[in-house]
RNA sequence: GGCGGAGUAGCUCAGUUGGUUAGAGCAGCGGAAUCAUAAUCCGCGUGUCAGGGGUUCGAAUCCCUCCUCCGCUACCA
């Protein structure tokens, strides 16, 4: 039997994340982890917080907190949100884990060995004021170029033009606004990338199966200009993995940090050291070593497209570099944006919906659905308050919600809270055959990680359960024919089970009280026949509570004034 | 500027080994049904496939050109 690994991109640490990053790698992980297990596979699905760099420095000195304890409460605050919509890791690390210190620290030494580390002495500019050095984004000033007041020391956002600090004119510090700068000599550890050229790119041209958006952004950087750069992999800053090589000090390096993307992906892989300890699995090395029992594993990705070129360069080098069998990614699957009402979600201007938000005012489920069936898989997708209300309200409550309704009601009252008898015949064998042919389907696209063909087939699932009820028509048949009624009953009862299963990975609170309304068990279907005969006559089952409450107007239109500013 | 993605019905999107009258969902219009959350089902689409040019018996699909939107551009993560 196969296993698979799958790794969702690591939310970082400074806040909670948006709907646009829900979509963009954990939730479209979460579905296809969902799906492997029901059917069958061992999967081992895991995220984390990353949390260390500037970012999270900034945002700890904002709330007042010892960075430290800032994010061991904001890794609890995106724990239970994570739990709030559903996420099934198998578990949630940290990327300033011990496991993540030791195993960062021992990738740095594997590189320095192999030669592929150096050491490069380089000026960075450093605010007294502040007392750190500052990242070049970090500084502001007039841009020489065009006279902007508040271009950053990476790039003028007014006029595009690409700045070093020392461009600027009277620059100064954007977090305290202090002037008081000084350019000073720094050392850092530069991983060689340019030496693994060739080799990841006879990597990723082999890869010739993964979505053109991630083989596109990897060939440009392999490829544009001199090709790969080599990239600095220390910072000067207090909170991260101190430099070591392997177990040893690294002289020269004191009180330095190795960068936050080379420890982040690393996570990848004490997350599952982590898991360990947890007692979640008893063995990690199975999942990440080949020659430790990896050698069955599937490992596949999930990230929005800003993630690809450490996903596809980087953290290959690192593992490559080290000369060791650690696994290298099999498939990545990479998302586009997803748009709020004209415009970007952004976490830093607090535009769009917050993942704590949104479940205070609706159900995972609904989101879960919305999101994933409009996933930006080839482009990047919109997001309406007009839109989610029409398509919710349609698909989840009018088809399938009202479907699971409308059956367990007539027969309720027709004859009882118990599957009748009767005897299939050709209505039936005809929506049997074409169920069959739509979970063939709907199982290739979810095998393939397409995710809105996926919820387009499974919608079409749904569709045929109410085409079937309407043309067999079981409240004027049991006028003149009660056995016929009970058959046409008994199967359209059956279809409940066969949907839970089927929408578990979508919607899993609704497919379990589904499943729980017809007392059962989750299940996948083996094929659509015997799945069908699952409730037999005189199965008893409860009336489920409407599965899913309309959104109406009054509602939409206070959500859509109560998310149109800044979020404060 | 460079590189990449996108531009198809009112809206959201399918659709490339080039091939019959370009498809789906939603919205809209008409009808059926009345079990159900006024929920369902059926029927109805003459769209400059962004514009222009070219290759071809034949182009949404290949080539050239051009316009628009978005992303990335390596020290935010």
């Amino acid at each position: 039997m196969t296993r698979t690994l799958i790794t969702s991109a690591i939310p970082y640490i400074n806040g909670i994340k948006h709907l646009g990053n829900l979509i963009g790698s954990q939730l479209p992980a979460d579905l296809y982890a969902r799906y492997l297990r029901a059917r069958g596979q061992e999967v081992l699905f895991l995220c984390a917080t990353d949390e260390h760099g500037t970012p999270a420095e900034l945002a700890a000195a904002k709330a007042g907190k010892p960075v430290a304890e800032f994010c061991a409460e904001m890794h609890g605050v995106q724990a239970e949100i994570a739990k709030g919509f559903r996420l099934s890791f198998d578990h949630f690390g940290r990327s300033s884990s011990p496991q993540n210190h030791a195993l960062t620290q021992h990738f740095a030494g594997r590189l320095a060995d192999a030669g592929l580390i150096s050491e490069v002495s380089e000026k960075q500019v450093f605010s007294h004021t502040d007392n750190r050095f500052l990242p070049d984004r970090y500084i502001e000033g007039t841009c020489p170029n065009c006279g902007y007041d508040k271009a950053r020391g990476d790039q003028c956002e007014n006029c595009t033009k690409q700045l070093d600090p020392t461009d600027l004119i009277e620059p100064r510090s954007a977090i305290s606004g202090s002037t008081d700068l000084e350019v000073r000599e720094t050392k850092h550890l530069y991983l060689r990338q340019s030496e693994l050229r060739g080799q990841l790119s006879d990597w990723i041209e082999s890869k010739h199966d993964w979505p053109i958006l991630t083989t596109s952004i990897a060939k440009k950087w392999l490829n544009d200009g001199d090709g790969l750069q080599d990239r600095g992999i220390t910072r000067d800053l207090d909170w991260g993995v101190p430099v070591k090589r392997g177990d040893a000090p690294w002289p020269g390096m004191e009180g330095k940090v190795f960068y936050v993307w080379f420890d982040a992906p690393i996570e990848y892989i004490a997350c599952a050291a982590e898991a360990v300890e947890e007692g979640v699995i008893s063995d990690w090395e199975r999942w990440w070593r080949v020659d430790k029992g990896a050698s069955d594993v599937r490992y596949v990705q999930f990230m929005g497209k800003d993630n690809v070129p450490f996903h596809t360069l980087s953290f290959p080098a690192t593992i490559l570099g080290s000369g060791e069998p650690w696994k290298l990614v099999d498939y990545i699957k990479s998302f586009n944006y997803l748009n709020y009402d004209g415009g970007q979600f952004s976490t830093s201007q607090g535009r769009g919906v917050f993942m704590d938000q949104a479940l205070e005012i609706l159900p995972p489920d609904y989101w879960r659905w919305w999101l994933l069936s409009h996933a930006p898989e080839t482009s990047d997708a919109e997001f309406t308050w007009e839109a989610f209300q029409q398509d919710v309200n349609k698909d989840l409550a009018d088809v399938l919600g009202n479907f699971v309704s409308r059956i367990t009601k007539f027969c309720r009252s027709k004859f009882g809270e118990a599957v009748p008898e009767g005897e299939y015949g050709p209505q039936e064998e005809a929506l049997i055959a074409d169920l069959q042919v739509r979970l063939i389907a709907y199982q290739a696209h979810m095998d393939a990680i397409d995710i809105r063909k996926a919820a387009s087939e499974l919608r079409a699932i749904w569709v045929a359960g109410n085409e079937y009820l309407q043309s067999a028509a079981p409240w004027t048949a049991f006028k003149t024919d009660p056995d016929r009624a009970a058959a046409i009953t008994r199967m359209a009862l059956n279809l409940i089970p066969f949907y839970a299963g089927l929408s578990a990975p979508f919607i899993p609170d609704a497919a379990q009280a589904m499943a729980t309304g017809m007392h059962t068990d989750l299940i996948w279907p083996e094929d659509a026949a015997s799945a069908l005969t699952t409730l037999p006559a005189g199965h008893v089952f409860t009336v489920p509570d409407v599965l899913f409450a309309k959104i109406s107007d009054e509602q939409r239109e206070g959500w859509a004034e109560r998310f149109s500013g800044v979020r404060t």
